[in-house]
DNA sequence: CCGCTTTGTCACACTGTTGTCACAAAAACC
DNA sequence: GGTTTTTGTGACAACAGTGTGACAAAGCGG
């Protein structure tokens, strides 16, 4: 379900050729790149979950690519991998010091190399902090997943959550479906607008419990889309 | 004041020699085993932090060792490096399924092991106390290894006394398969997502006895994982 | 060497979730 | 009031995610 994408940054057809036919066959998508300024545009573009840095590049060499990465604020959480050729061992000792997570010695097993990818995605994806989200009773808990209304655990679908989730980090402040499509669903998903109506029929169903009624938090803004708010809704 | 003992274990007395120059130089402790039966002893005895082993040892190889330690369950944690011949790659595979947390060949520059230790310890320096964990009539006692549901001890495999270890350690907390995989099995060790269900599965049934039910204690975060909670659930 | 346990994987059953539709209700516009 | 546009609602079939039993391989203890 989660996608990951690779970046191969390597300069000879034939690695990238095998890196490719090897990553796709377990599961990852891959981009390429032959210098380090075509993998410096798709870092920031594509934003890969990983990359695979060859050593000797053309117009610079790959340390100082992983320099530039390990500097540059918004990439600095960025993975990345070595590939090295057996004969310059030393350099790895240079790349481990700046900032590289592992490395791997041309020629490599395909297999080892998904393995330590695995790995390291597996060792680097944990440091998302979830956040803890309140207005008046309603609790939303982003570690544990779940929502409260005072002690009461609420029962929603994991779209809903989503939803919801999203709507308390960004109150006061309409969304049209289309945005939310892209917060919620995820920028590449194509389904109709009126899903995001029904979605938020769900989500104000579940935050009905006999006792309270906190469904007009989410508020509709005719001719645009919705809304998530505390105070009144002011419109109609 | 943070002593640290790196056990080396490898038959050819020069390569020894070796690295015991370059940890002193970078202030380990060394301790020192020809094969197999003395690297036991030593770690027992010892408790080193790491562990450097060569692949072929007089007396079984390398990759029985690290089973053995894999396998047993106050030892589990402790990191082991491989040193392997470049002629004998594929044995590290082998090595990092079995749960090897890195590998190096042999010849090989002192720098790099020592930034590779020191990497590896930073890693894993999670010092973890054996405690006693309880949640209403639910104790685990870390030290013996052993779950009581009151009274009467629960029966449970190694794998799932692992994973309510971890449960306990980290309630209320939704975790995806991966996570628990990383956690509970270890970070090299590559399995199949769905076989964390499986063992749910058997904590669940494990977690009954006749006179009381504690398997909702684990829930179902369905699109994420699994939860340790002793509050409700809040899905269904 | 042989039972016994543990483990990872699979196929299948089952359940909740999802996106879409048709239609009802409401609002806006004339 | 009548018409058009927009949103709410219940139903539903397809689907993805999860529970479950079985099984073979591997480890363990004799």
């Amino acid at each position: 379900m989660n996608e990951r994408k690779v970046l191969i940054v390597d300069d000879e057809f034939a690695i990238r050729d095998m890196l490719r036919m090897a990553l796709e066959i377990a599961d990852f998508r891959c981009l390429e790149a032959e210098n380090i300024h075509d993998a410096y545009t798709l870092i920031v573009d594509e934003r890969p979950d990983i990359v695979l840095l060859d050593w000797m590049l053309p117009g610079g060499s790959g340390l100082e690519l992983l320099r530039r990465l390990k500097r540059n604020d918004t990439t600095r959480e960025l993975p990345v991998i070595m590939l090295t050729a057996k004969s310059a061992e030393d350099n790895v000792i240079q790349g481990l010091d700046v900032g590289a997570d592992d490395y791997i010695t041309k020629p490599f097993a395909p297999r080892e190399l998904i393995a330590r990818i695995k790995a390291l995605l597996r060792r680097t994806s944990g440091g998302d902090e979830q956040e803890r989200l309140q207005v008046s009773e309603l609790v939303l808990e982003g570690e544990s997943r779940r929502v409260f209304l005072g002690e009461d655990p609420l029962d929603m679908g994991p779209t809903e959550f989503n939803l919801l989730q999203f709507f308390m980090s960004h109150p006061e402040r309409a969304y049209t479906r289309s945005q939310l499509l892209d917060h919620v669903w995820g920028a590449n998903v194509y389904v109709e607008e009126r899903t995001v109506d029904v979605h938020i029929r769900r989500l104000r169903k579940a935050l009905q419990s006999p006792a309270h009624d906190y469904s007009d938090l989410i508020q509709t803004v005719r001719g645009t889309g919705y809304r998530f708010s505390s105070r009144g809704a002011g419109n109609r």
